[in-house]
DNA sequence: TTTTGTTTTATCCGTTTGGATAATTCTTTC
DNA sequence: GAAAGAATTATCCAAACGGATAAAACAAAA
């Protein structure tokens, strides 16, 4: 059979994958069953997620894939126009291109926003898993803004800047994560949270990180013995 | 009966808490079962877990609590030195006191290092439960510390300082949390987290995020419409 | 309308889960 | 050494799990 009028938003599949990436998102893979996604899904059986799936590993297996290849897209095609602008795009530049298209990996006028979320927990409690999935493909986008950064970070010593880039990545996951957390919760309102001027805030920090004085000052003596400890 | 002579470090219900920590932080609570944990712990049995604390619910409270309960008690006793010493810590006094705390709460010769990596995991899974078992209690050295950063930001307006600390907690319960995970992967070896200076090199972007400037430079033109998107 | 292929439904299966209980072993006190 | 309390062990259980299958309902094409 051959769909003429597809309508992939209201298709069974699509449908249990939204509800997957939401329940997934707010508690974990291993916090929520089949049988959930189903009737989240408004399936009256748990067998539709083996049926459209194969298993809730396959499932999960796309839900990565899917919003890894949004994301690693736009990021690259905001690559090609900033670098066809001019050679050299700036800290701030390459901070929007890692953080934007993370926020809305499937349109402005998507579903929840839930897959920061669903990353970040899964790399924290599958970290194997993720990387097998992933294996380095739908990354180049990040990558290209990893180089940049380099660059402009130019005059430190390499080891802190590979440092400092793993700061820069766990900061973006972890803020874009609670940020999600906050938008989706319910039970409270969080105003400012739906303002873009938070994401502009939140790069005006990345890039403070990112340019950020080195070498350190000393630590106050309190603390000598504390650095001792570690 | 009374133990004349205690030996708190090899007493099972404690080899089982810290088995059932590292379980925990390496794979969420949901990921692990008490069977693990037992087995994990040298146990033959899972009935140890229901012996020992009643059920899973109530060891994964202890957990939180215990771990809490350090870290507060640290924190306050540092900032009581700060305070003592002068009327005013410096940003980069408070931040020390907000991360050295948090990183060896069971002493330096403690086991792995776990405590961060549970409770970020159990803030996003079940957020509504870590919550409740801690209700208020035991952050007191914490709010202290925002206290002091308010002090620290005056300049900015309220709901700027409020967010950047959002912000700023975040960041150090995911870099912790990842620098914890780096340091127990065993497959690789990462050396430079091993060392004082990547904790001070933390510091140092912490203290970048909290002094950032503010208002906010225009984004660039690519991202305008971005914004709007959100 | 009939046919054909797809999707949804209802039901079942073997396994694993957290938890409970009774028997056994260990440790301390008298 | 005997008694008593505490900890460990060996089983057991109901409920929930992921997954599989066959029947029923559905939609498109002839």
């Amino acid at each position: 059979m051959v769909r003429l009028n597809p309508k992939p938003a209201s298709d069974a599949a699509d449908v249990i994958k939204a509800a997957a990436l939401r329940l997934f998102a707010a508690r974990g893979v291993d916090g929520v069953t089949v049988r959930e996604i189903a009737t989240e899904a408004g399936q009256k059986n748990h067998a539709a997620v083996g049926y459209h799936f194969g298993s809730k590993e396959a499932l999960i297996r796309e839900l990565i894939i899917d919003g890894a290849r949004n994301i690693d897209a736009e990021r690259n095609a905001l690559l090609d126009e900033l670098e066809a602008r001019r050679k050299s795009p700036d800290t701030r530049e390459i901070c929007e291109v890692l953080v934007y298209p993370s926020v809305n990996p499937s349109g402005p006028d998507a579903e929840e926003e839930c897959y920061n979320r669903f990353i970040v927990l899964l790399g924290m409690s599958h970290r194997e898993f993720l990387m097998d999935v992933l294996a380095g493909k739908l990354n180049s986008g990040y990558l290209r803004c990893l180089e940049h950064l380099k660059r402009l970070m130019f005059p430190l010593p390499d080891h802190i800047v590979s440092q400092r880039l793993v700061f820069v990545e766990t900061y973006i996951g972890s803020v874009l994560s609670a940020r999600e957390s906050l938008l989706s919760d319910q039970s409270r309102e969080h105003p400012t949270w739906q303002s873009p001027r938070t994401l502009r805030h939140f790069i005006d920090t990345l890039i403070a990180i990112i340019e950020a004085p080195y070498p350190s000052e000393k630590p106050n003596p309190v603390f000598i013995e504390k650095e001792k400890a570690v």
